[in-house]
DNA sequence: CTATAACTTGGAGTCGACTCCAAGTCAAGG
DNA sequence: CCTTGACTTGGAGTCGACTCCAAGTTATAG
């Protein structure tokens, strides 16, 4: 067997749609560990390391910051989440904002299908309709359903930035 | 009947979620089109525009950069989708984003749930699995199986499709 | 009459996340 | 030996999206 297979930072750029320079880049503010070197000084990537690039990518998607996602490498990379109970929390409060993301993103498709597919026969939508709302979210097929839900992710800022200006 | 509720471009900020100088800034970059003013000088806003807002808002949140939004914005604002084809398209298009990018979520959500929950008794899968990938998402709040995506969204090069090591 | 508050404007500053650059090292090829 | 190419480094520059500021206006309250 080989002695497990690794990559220079061009590969493994490529394998994870990540820039060079960008993985440079977390490797300099310290988001990735520094990879090991050749004798000649350049990077070596394993699979392991590819796969917490990938990760860091896949949470990208989900719009974390690279600070916030500090804690969800330090679980994946080493072992039990059991062990960091504070982070259990910060990275179960991540999943019910993905969740709700989820159902956001799921409006805007409902939105726009809405809008796609009415086409024209429509006079007045605008005073109550296009807060681009619905709450079942399925996988594909076009739903047709708009279910007047209260949009109170709207408000309730989500997560970036930062509260609504102290809520009276 | 009464001429319309209108708001101050404070309350609209209250309602929206959307700072001041955020809703400024939008009208400033032209992303929103001049708000009217009372004798004063002063914004005023109605529903309409609060809708708009909304939308925007949104929009942010499936990713989508202020510059890309316009097209979006100018049918919502204006009427008939189908008189602007070359639009239509743009939009069917950002809606396939979504798509993939629910499923994206998704897949960080049941790499949440699996590491939560498989808790401690997990020995190695660091080698395959944790491109945050499953499939299985039993019922939490909400939603229901989703989709069974394969990582196809992890850069173009999905390498081996290999289904995840069966989770769990 | 003053001062507080809610706004206006143009412009400057900040911050996160890259992205680019110059100068240097090293290995292989002609 | 010289060049080419793939890398290294530290640091500077860019860009999107705000966020803050100073100076000014108008309205209301004491």
């Amino acid at each position: 067997m080989m002695a497990e297979q690794t990559f220079t930072i061009k590969q493994t750029a490529e394998q994870t749609g990540i820039s060079e320079d960008t993985i440079r880049y977390y490797e300099k503010i310290a988001l990735l560990p520094r990879a090991d070197r050749k004798d000649n000084g350049h990077r070596i990537y394993r699979q392991e390391d590819i796969n917490t690039i990938r990760l860091i990518s896949c949470l990208k998607k989900t719009g974390m910051s690279l600070e916030k996602m500090r804690p969800f490498l330090a679980v994946s990379a080493d072992a039990d989440p059991a062990e960091y109970p504070e982070l259990v929390e910060h990275i179960r409060s991540h999943r019910e904002n993905i969740v709700s993301q989820i159902a956001s993103l799921q409006q805007v498709v409902d939105f726009i299908d809405m809008k796609l597919e009415e086409g024209r026969y429509r006079r007045d939508y605008s005073d109550e309709s296009q807060d681009c709302v619905s709450e079942k979210l399925r996988g594909e097929p076009k739903s047709k359903p708009v279910s007047p839900v209260e949009m109170s992710y709207f408000s309730v800022s989500a997560k970036t930035g930062k509260p609504p200006a102290s809520v009276k």
